[in-house]
DNA sequence: TTAGCTTCCGATCGGTCGGTTGCTATATTC
DNA sequence: GAATATAGCAACCGACCGATCGGAAGCTAA
């Protein structure tokens, strides 16, 4: 009926299947994802979609790139114009509550990363290898810049990076199930009286 | 071949249906479970499991009250032979470090409700409805007993219940994808780590 | 002895799953 | 302008999904 042919258009419809998946995905999961329904919402074959890919798998990992992309854009990108350390852990958390809390236009489901996480952490296979990839590079990131905001005298010597991050990502994971689950309105505010007491900037008695 | 008649039989079979179910869905998840899987897998017919339940949305629902029934034997009831408040919470917090750690033959993919928390956080109808419910019922019990606490001056007087019980609802939640998707053993003593400072005692300086 | 109830099975239903095949129509390359 | 490559479609595949059906087997009560 209508075949569109160009590279551009080719990779522009990509760009399609892969926004409309990760919308699916949110709510449904990456599981429950399917190439029906993908093909369907977006006015196509499911061969056509499924051309773009190959295969389910290669479509699910392709998705979580996609999310990838998303998160990297509304949480680190904003964050990056902030000074290292402790300036740019609140900025990155901050930003990261609003992703959770506004981000409903491109994760109607809550945090695409959240849900892949539970729902592959006791299966094998690619997928899962890239989420918990995911999460651990994240987590590394977290603790980086704790060190930093550590080494500039900004949180207390004695901080252990990798306890603030655990915490961290408990906060987080709390704040998607609150909001989620329970539409609890007053979790950002929780989410923020916890990060004051996990990010309390060291006593003044340092030297510098 | 082998029809089971009686009446105390039956309810045998449904137990065990709903024991496999839960072990299944932990994995795969309550979308995931199906009712073919089941029934091979305790050497049934798909009609002889169904028939106990009508409904895959009431096996579902059968599978998540088998499972609270075993989080509360798991969490709840070794916590009740310690004192009010304080001691109580610390015994609950450290039985469920355990369950979380070691109840690997019940749920073999993590504790089930975190799962079936995050698989209907984004959808309607009853099986979302009876995991939110469990959610609040959960969270209402872990206030009370802070509450407790800080009546008995056991905990700081400006403590907010609500706030803590969001913390500790994060914590276990961090805790239950570093055991499932990061396989970290450190897991279990930074959660100890991060209960320490949450229920840390009030400082000596009150009255009574 | 027998009527009625329940448990469970085998067979089957319509529907959807992921994936394959053959084809057409366009874009690109030479 | 001819040859090649490819985006997308329609049709279809075997497998599996949840669910329904009639009936067989065994318990219980009259």
């Amino acid at each position: 009926m209508s075949p569109r042919k160009s590279a551009a258009e080719a990779r522009a419809t990509r760009g399609r299947i892969i926004d409309r998946g990760i919308a699916i995905a949110s709510v449904e999961g990456l599981e429950g994802l399917t190439i029906g329904r993908l093909a369907t919402d977006l006015g196509m074959s499911k061969a056509g979609v499924l051309g773009h890919f190959g295969t389910k798998e290669t479509l699910q990992l392709a998705v979580l790139e996609g999310a990838s992309a998303v998160f990297v854009r509304a949480v680190w990108h904003p964050a990056e114009d902030a000074a290292p350390g402790l300036p740019r852990l609140r900025a990155l958390c901050e930003a990261w509550i609003g992703y959770l809390e506004h981000e409903r236009a491109v994760f109607p489901g809550g945090c695409l990363f959240t849900t892949a996480s539970v729902e592959f952490d006791a299966r094998g296979g690619r997928v899962r290898d890239a989420v918990a990839r995911l999460s651990r590079v994240w987590r590394r990131r977290l603790a980086a810049e704790l060190r930093q905001a550590v080494a500039a005298g900004e949180l207390p010597a004695d901080t252990d990076p990798e306890q603030v991050t655990y915490e961290l990502v408990g906060c987080y994971l709390a704040l998607n199930q609150e909001l989620q689950l329970l539409a609890d309105p007053e979790a950002p505010a929780r989410t923020r009286r916890a990060l004051d007491r996990l990010l309390a900037p060291a006593a003044a008695d340092h030297s510098r």
